[in-house]
DNA sequence: CCCTTTTTGCGACTCAATTGCATCTGCGGC
DNA sequence: GCCGCAGATGCAATTGAGTCGCAAAAAGGG
Protein backbone atom coordinates (compact mmCIF):
# COMPACT_ATOMS: atom_id res chain seq x y z
CA UNK A 1 0.00 0.00 0.00
CA UNK A 2 2.73 2.38 0.65
CA UNK A 3 4.30 1.70 -2.22
CA UNK A 4 2.01 1.06 -4.53
CA UNK A 5 1.77 5.26 -5.32
CA UNK A 6 5.28 5.00 -6.44
CA UNK A 7 4.88 1.90 -8.45
CA UNK A 8 1.63 3.39 -10.48
CA UNK A 9 4.27 6.47 -11.62
CA UNK A 10 5.61 4.98 -14.95
CA UNK A 11 1.65 4.09 -15.50
CA UNK A 12 0.44 7.05 -14.93
CA UNK A 13 2.96 8.75 -17.49
CA UNK A 14 2.00 7.00 -19.70
CA UNK A 15 -1.55 7.10 -19.62
CA UNK A 16 -1.57 11.08 -19.59
CA UNK A 17 1.29 10.92 -22.83
CA UNK A 18 -1.64 9.21 -24.58
CA UNK A 19 -4.06 12.08 -24.23
CA UNK A 20 -1.61 14.32 -26.02
CA UNK A 21 -1.90 16.97 -23.37
CA UNK A 22 0.69 18.11 -21.47
CA UNK A 23 2.67 15.69 -18.99
CA UNK A 24 2.88 17.99 -15.79
CA UNK A 25 4.58 16.25 -12.44
CA UNK A 26 1.25 17.11 -10.64
CA UNK A 27 -1.06 15.27 -13.28
CA UNK A 28 1.43 12.41 -12.61
CA UNK A 29 1.26 12.39 -9.03
CA UNK A 30 -2.57 12.69 -8.97
CA UNK A 31 -2.96 10.29 -11.49
CA UNK A 32 -0.71 7.68 -10.11
CA UNK A 33 -2.63 8.10 -6.82
CA UNK A 34 -5.77 7.03 -8.03
CA UNK A 35 -3.95 4.14 -9.93
CA UNK A 36 -2.98 3.21 -6.23
CA UNK A 37 -6.59 3.14 -4.30
CA UNK A 38 -9.21 1.32 -5.17
CA UNK A 39 -12.12 3.64 -3.76
CA UNK A 40 -12.89 7.09 -4.18
CA UNK A 41 -10.73 9.59 -3.04
CA UNK A 42 -11.44 13.21 -2.35
CA UNK A 43 -9.53 15.92 -3.29
CA UNK A 44 -8.09 16.08 0.10
CA UNK A 45 -7.26 12.44 0.28
CA UNK A 46 -5.54 13.08 -2.76
CA UNK A 47 -3.49 15.90 -1.93
CA UNK A 48 -2.76 14.40 1.77
CA UNK A 49 -1.50 11.23 -0.05
CA UNK A 50 0.91 13.54 -2.51
CA UNK A 51 1.85 15.26 -0.05
CA UNK A 52 4.01 12.83 1.82
CA UNK A 53 6.10 13.11 -0.96
CA UNK A 54 6.00 15.92 -2.55
CA UNK A 55 4.14 19.63 -2.06
CA UNK A 56 1.43 20.44 -4.27
CA UNK A 57 -1.41 22.83 -3.81
CA UNK A 58 -4.77 22.42 -3.13
CA UNK A 59 -6.19 24.49 -5.81
CA UNK A 60 -3.38 22.48 -7.94
CA UNK A 61 -5.10 19.36 -6.87
CA UNK A 62 -8.69 20.37 -7.68
CA UNK A 63 -7.94 21.77 -11.32
CA UNK A 64 -6.09 18.11 -12.06
CA UNK A 65 -8.73 16.45 -10.63
CA UNK A 66 -11.53 18.30 -13.02
CA UNK A 67 -9.44 17.75 -15.79
CA UNK A 68 -8.78 14.34 -15.74
CA UNK A 69 -12.75 14.49 -15.18
CA UNK A 70 -12.66 16.32 -18.37
CA UNK A 71 -10.25 13.90 -20.86
CA UNK A 72 -12.67 10.97 -19.55
CA UNK A 73 -9.95 9.05 -17.51
CA UNK A 74 -11.70 9.70 -14.53
CA UNK A 75 -15.43 10.99 -13.01
CA UNK A 76 -16.77 12.37 -10.03
CA UNK A 77 -19.01 11.15 -7.43
CA UNK A 78 -21.29 13.65 -4.97
CA UNK A 79 -21.20 12.15 -1.22
CA UNK A 80 -23.55 12.79 1.11
CA UNK A 81 -20.72 14.96 2.98
CA UNK A 82 -20.80 17.80 0.31
CA UNK A 83 -17.01 16.85 -0.86
CA UNK A 84 -16.66 15.42 -4.37
CA UNK A 85 -14.81 12.21 -4.63
CA UNK A 86 -12.78 10.94 -7.51
CA UNK A 87 -12.59 7.84 -9.08
CA UNK A 88 -10.73 6.22 -12.38
CA UNK A 89 -13.34 4.96 -15.01
CA UNK A 90 -13.09 1.68 -15.68
CA UNK A 91 -11.00 1.68 -18.49
CA UNK A 92 -9.17 4.15 -17.75
CA UNK A 93 -5.58 1.90 -16.89
CA UNK A 94 -3.95 3.00 -20.04
CA UNK A 95 -5.79 2.90 -23.38
CA UNK A 96 -8.87 5.10 -22.03
CA UNK A 97 -7.95 8.54 -23.01
CA UNK A 98 -6.89 7.47 -26.56
CA UNK A 99 -10.02 9.56 -28.62
CA UNK A 100 -10.12 12.97 -28.47
CA UNK A 101 -13.33 13.47 -26.89
CA UNK A 102 -14.43 10.55 -24.38
CA UNK A 103 -16.03 13.23 -22.37
CA UNK A 104 -19.50 11.91 -21.55
CA UNK A 105 -21.00 8.94 -23.23
CA UNK A 106 -24.43 9.01 -23.52
CA UNK A 107 -26.83 7.70 -21.00
CA UNK A 108 -23.77 7.01 -19.14
CA UNK A 109 -24.18 4.44 -15.88
CA UNK A 110 -22.68 4.54 -12.84
CA UNK A 111 -23.28 2.84 -9.89
CA UNK A 112 -21.37 3.30 -6.47
CA UNK A 113 -21.36 1.79 -2.97
CA UNK A 114 -20.98 4.20 0.64
CA UNK A 115 -20.17 2.20 3.59
CA UNK A 116 -22.29 3.68 6.33
CA UNK A 117 -19.37 3.06 9.12
CA UNK A 118 -16.05 3.83 7.14
CA UNK A 119 -17.39 6.50 4.63
CA UNK A 120 -15.49 4.76 1.92
CA UNK A 121 -16.94 4.92 -1.40
CA UNK A 122 -16.26 2.10 -4.20
CA UNK A 123 -17.21 1.84 -7.88
CA UNK A 124 -19.27 -1.17 -9.04
CA UNK A 125 -18.02 -1.51 -12.38
CA UNK A 126 -20.39 -4.85 -12.87
CA UNK A 127 -23.32 -3.69 -12.10
CA UNK A 128 -25.36 -2.32 -15.24
CA UNK A 129 -28.28 -0.45 -12.93
CA UNK A 130 -30.56 -1.70 -15.47
CA UNK A 131 -33.62 -0.64 -14.12
CA UNK A 132 -37.83 0.01 -14.80
CA UNK A 133 -37.98 3.25 -14.96
CA UNK A 134 -41.00 4.93 -16.24
CA UNK A 135 -40.34 8.96 -16.44
CA UNK A 136 -43.00 11.08 -17.03
CA UNK A 137 -44.11 11.96 -20.05
CA UNK A 138 -41.72 14.66 -21.79
CA UNK A 139 -38.68 13.63 -20.01
CA UNK A 140 -35.89 12.25 -21.33
CA UNK A 141 -32.56 11.15 -19.55
CA UNK A 142 -28.92 11.81 -20.23
CA UNK A 143 -27.27 10.11 -16.99
CA UNK A 144 -27.96 7.63 -14.47
CA UNK A 145 -26.05 7.14 -11.16
CA UNK A 146 -27.00 4.81 -8.53
CA UNK A 147 -26.34 5.08 -5.30
CA UNK A 148 -26.08 2.60 -2.56
CA UNK A 149 -25.59 2.74 0.84
CA UNK A 150 -24.90 -0.05 3.21
CA UNK A 151 -22.04 -2.19 5.25
CA UNK A 152 -18.61 -3.01 3.19
CA UNK A 153 -17.13 -6.36 3.68
CA UNK A 154 -14.71 -5.20 6.28
CA UNK A 155 -17.54 -3.26 8.31
CA UNK A 156 -19.80 -5.92 8.81
CA UNK B 1 -49.01 29.39 -6.97
CA UNK B 2 -48.63 32.75 -4.45
CA UNK B 3 -51.59 31.01 -2.59
CA UNK B 4 -50.68 27.52 -2.62
CA UNK B 5 -48.40 28.62 0.85
CA UNK B 6 -50.87 29.68 2.91
CA UNK B 7 -53.51 27.23 1.53
CA UNK B 8 -50.91 24.68 3.16
CA UNK B 9 -50.77 26.13 6.56
CA UNK B 10 -53.96 24.52 8.51
CA UNK B 11 -52.17 20.58 6.41
CA UNK B 12 -49.07 21.33 8.17
CA UNK B 13 -50.45 22.22 11.34
CA UNK B 14 -52.07 19.24 11.54
CA UNK B 15 -49.12 17.10 10.30
CA UNK B 16 -46.95 19.00 12.88
CA UNK B 17 -49.48 18.14 15.95
CA UNK B 18 -49.41 14.51 14.79
CA UNK B 19 -45.83 13.94 15.48
CA UNK B 20 -46.00 15.22 19.32
CA UNK B 21 -43.72 17.49 18.90
CA UNK B 22 -43.57 20.70 19.70
CA UNK B 23 -45.73 23.06 16.44
CA UNK B 24 -43.77 26.27 16.18
CA UNK B 25 -44.12 28.98 13.87
CA UNK B 26 -41.25 28.15 11.88
CA UNK B 27 -41.76 24.55 11.70
CA UNK B 28 -45.62 25.04 10.54
CA UNK B 29 -44.13 27.97 7.86
CA UNK B 30 -41.40 25.41 6.22
CA UNK B 31 -43.36 22.32 6.09
CA UNK B 32 -46.44 24.26 4.62
CA UNK B 33 -43.61 25.85 1.74
CA UNK B 34 -42.34 21.91 1.54
CA UNK B 35 -46.45 21.17 0.88
CA UNK B 36 -46.94 24.03 -2.05
CA UNK B 37 -43.58 22.68 -4.02
CA UNK B 38 -44.48 19.83 -6.68
CA UNK B 39 -40.18 19.76 -7.09
CA UNK B 40 -37.59 19.76 -4.34
CA UNK B 41 -36.28 22.89 -2.93
CA UNK B 42 -33.14 23.87 -1.41
CA UNK B 43 -33.10 25.83 2.41
CA UNK B 44 -32.50 29.14 0.50
CA UNK B 45 -35.56 28.41 -1.54
CA UNK B 46 -37.65 27.63 1.74
CA UNK B 47 -36.06 30.83 3.41
CA UNK B 48 -36.58 32.68 0.32
CA UNK B 49 -40.68 32.12 0.09
CA UNK B 50 -41.07 32.40 3.70
CA UNK B 51 -39.65 35.71 3.66
CA UNK B 52 -42.38 37.26 1.59
CA UNK B 53 -44.85 36.96 4.35
CA UNK B 54 -42.69 36.15 7.88
CA UNK B 55 -39.05 36.91 8.87
CA UNK B 56 -37.13 33.64 9.39
CA UNK B 57 -33.57 33.18 10.47
CA UNK B 58 -31.68 31.30 7.88
CA UNK B 59 -30.12 28.88 11.11
CA UNK B 60 -33.83 27.97 11.92
CA UNK B 61 -34.67 26.76 8.22
CA UNK B 62 -31.48 24.56 7.94
CA UNK B 63 -32.65 23.53 11.96
CA UNK B 64 -36.10 22.94 10.86
CA UNK B 65 -35.57 21.18 7.73
CA UNK B 66 -33.51 18.81 9.60
CA UNK B 67 -35.79 18.13 11.87
CA UNK B 68 -38.39 17.18 9.43
CA UNK B 69 -35.84 14.95 7.90
CA UNK B 70 -35.08 13.51 11.33
CA UNK B 71 -39.20 12.89 12.16
CA UNK B 72 -39.83 10.97 8.67
CA UNK B 73 -41.71 13.51 7.15
CA UNK B 74 -39.14 15.09 4.56
CA UNK B 75 -35.91 13.53 2.45
CA UNK B 76 -33.12 15.30 1.83
CA UNK B 77 -31.12 15.17 -1.69
CA UNK B 78 -27.70 15.68 -2.44
CA UNK B 79 -27.48 17.90 -5.28
CA UNK B 80 -24.60 18.54 -7.74
CA UNK B 81 -24.32 21.95 -6.79
CA UNK B 82 -23.27 20.68 -3.16
CA UNK B 83 -26.40 21.71 -2.03
CA UNK B 84 -29.12 19.99 -0.18
CA UNK B 85 -32.66 19.88 -1.15
CA UNK B 86 -35.48 19.17 0.44
CA UNK B 87 -38.30 17.31 -0.56
CA UNK B 88 -41.60 15.72 1.51
CA UNK B 89 -42.21 11.88 1.82
CA UNK B 90 -44.34 10.48 -0.35
CA UNK B 91 -47.37 9.68 1.95
CA UNK B 92 -46.18 12.81 4.37
CA UNK B 93 -49.05 15.07 4.17
CA UNK B 94 -50.58 14.18 7.17
CA UNK B 95 -50.65 10.82 8.82
CA UNK B 96 -47.05 9.82 7.98
CA UNK B 97 -45.46 11.23 11.03
CA UNK B 98 -47.93 9.05 13.25
CA UNK B 99 -45.99 6.65 14.37
CA UNK B 100 -43.00 7.12 16.85
CA UNK B 101 -40.36 6.40 15.03
CA UNK B 102 -40.52 6.41 11.08
CA UNK B 103 -36.50 7.67 10.85
CA UNK B 104 -35.68 5.57 8.14
CA UNK B 105 -37.53 2.32 7.09
CA UNK B 106 -34.54 -0.42 6.17
CA UNK B 107 -33.78 -0.95 2.27
CA UNK B 108 -35.35 2.55 1.28
CA UNK B 109 -35.70 3.37 -1.96
CA UNK B 110 -35.74 6.56 -3.73
CA UNK B 111 -35.62 7.81 -7.25
CA UNK B 112 -35.18 11.52 -8.40
CA UNK B 113 -34.70 13.67 -11.65
CA UNK B 114 -32.69 16.36 -11.77
CA UNK B 115 -33.41 18.45 -15.22
CA UNK B 116 -29.71 19.84 -16.81
CA UNK B 117 -31.37 22.74 -17.97
CA UNK B 118 -33.77 24.27 -15.56
CA UNK B 119 -32.01 22.46 -12.46
CA UNK B 120 -35.02 21.60 -10.73
CA UNK B 121 -35.55 17.87 -9.11
CA UNK B 122 -38.67 16.19 -8.75
CA UNK B 123 -38.90 12.69 -6.59
CA UNK B 124 -40.03 9.81 -8.74
CA UNK B 125 -42.45 8.29 -6.28
CA UNK B 126 -43.98 5.73 -8.71
CA UNK B 127 -40.87 4.34 -9.30
CA UNK B 128 -39.43 1.69 -7.39
CA UNK B 129 -35.71 1.34 -8.99
CA UNK B 130 -35.63 -2.09 -8.99
CA UNK B 131 -32.81 -3.25 -10.04
CA UNK B 132 -30.40 -6.19 -10.43
CA UNK B 133 -27.56 -4.94 -8.34
CA UNK B 134 -25.04 -7.92 -7.28
CA UNK B 135 -23.10 -6.46 -4.42
CA UNK B 136 -19.47 -7.90 -3.83
CA UNK B 137 -20.15 -10.80 -1.11
CA UNK B 138 -19.71 -9.79 2.45
CA UNK B 139 -21.62 -6.29 1.22
CA UNK B 140 -24.86 -5.05 2.33
CA UNK B 141 -27.21 -2.65 1.40
CA UNK B 142 -29.83 -0.53 3.57
CA UNK B 143 -30.61 2.01 1.55
CA UNK B 144 -30.60 2.97 -2.55
CA UNK B 145 -30.91 6.31 -4.52
CA UNK B 146 -31.19 6.47 -8.01
CA UNK B 147 -30.55 9.81 -9.19
CA UNK B 148 -31.43 10.64 -13.00
CA UNK B 149 -30.40 13.68 -15.08
CA UNK B 150 -32.11 14.78 -18.20
CA UNK B 151 -34.46 17.26 -19.44
CA UNK B 152 -38.11 17.79 -18.26
CA UNK B 153 -41.11 18.44 -19.67
CA UNK B 154 -40.66 22.11 -19.80
CA UNK B 155 -37.12 22.57 -21.33
CA UNK B 156 -37.37 19.52 -23.90
C1' DC C 1 17.81 27.07 -27.03
C1' DC C 2 13.89 30.20 -27.48
C1' DC C 3 9.04 31.40 -27.75
C1' DT C 4 4.25 30.68 -27.06
C1' DT C 5 0.80 28.39 -24.60
C1' DT C 6 -0.62 26.07 -20.48
C1' DT C 7 -0.17 25.14 -15.80
C1' DT C 8 0.97 26.06 -11.34
C1' DG C 9 1.13 28.45 -6.91
C1' DC C 10 -0.59 31.74 -3.93
C1' DG C 11 -3.79 34.79 -1.76
C1' DA C 12 -8.14 36.29 -1.39
C1' DC C 13 -12.80 35.13 -1.78
C1' DT C 14 -17.62 32.80 -2.01
C1' DC C 15 -21.10 30.49 -0.04
C1' DA C 16 -23.53 26.50 2.11
C1' DA C 17 -23.75 24.73 6.40
C1' DT C 18 -22.59 24.47 11.52
C1' DT C 19 -21.76 25.89 16.29
C1' DG C 20 -22.16 28.49 20.76
C1' DC C 21 -24.81 31.05 23.44
C1' DA C 22 -28.30 34.12 25.14
C1' DT C 23 -33.18 34.74 24.67
C1' DC C 24 -37.71 33.35 23.81
C1' DT C 25 -41.84 30.23 23.61
C1' DG C 26 -44.95 26.08 23.28
C1' DC C 27 -47.45 23.58 26.14
C1' DG C 28 -48.05 20.30 30.11
C1' DG C 29 -49.12 20.94 34.77
C1' DC C 30 -51.20 23.54 38.32
C1' DG D 1 -55.96 31.18 32.97
C1' DC D 2 -51.09 31.42 34.61
C1' DC D 3 -46.22 29.31 35.44
C1' DG D 4 -42.06 27.06 34.60
C1' DC D 5 -38.88 24.84 31.93
C1' DA D 6 -37.31 21.80 28.24
C1' DG D 7 -36.84 22.67 23.83
C1' DA D 8 -36.69 26.03 19.88
C1' DT D 9 -35.16 30.31 17.90
C1' DG D 10 -32.15 34.29 16.57
C1' DC D 11 -27.78 36.18 16.00
C1' DA D 12 -22.91 36.32 15.37
C1' DA D 13 -19.00 34.05 14.48
C1' DT D 14 -16.79 29.97 12.36
C1' DT D 15 -15.80 26.08 9.35
C1' DG D 16 -14.53 24.05 5.17
C1' DA D 17 -15.05 22.83 0.26
C1' DG D 18 -14.47 24.77 -3.82
C1' DT D 19 -13.38 29.04 -7.00
C1' DC D 20 -11.10 33.25 -9.01
C1' DG D 21 -7.43 36.43 -10.64
C1' DC D 22 -2.99 37.04 -11.57
C1' DA D 23 1.98 36.67 -11.80
C1' DA D 24 5.62 33.31 -12.12
C1' DA D 25 7.03 28.84 -13.83
C1' DA D 26 7.11 24.84 -16.83
C1' DA D 27 6.04 22.08 -21.37
C1' DG D 28 6.96 21.04 -25.72
C1' DG D 29 7.08 22.47 -30.74
C1' DG D 30 10.06 24.92 -33.90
Amino acid sequence: MKLAYLEKIPQAQTALRATGERVTEPRVAVLATLLSSDHAMSHLDVAAMIAKRHTIDRVTVYRVLDWLVGVGIAHRIAGDDRVWRFMLNAQAGAQAAGKTNAHHAPSHAHAHFTCNTCGQTFCLDKVQPKMNVKLPTGFSTTEVDLKIRGLCAECK
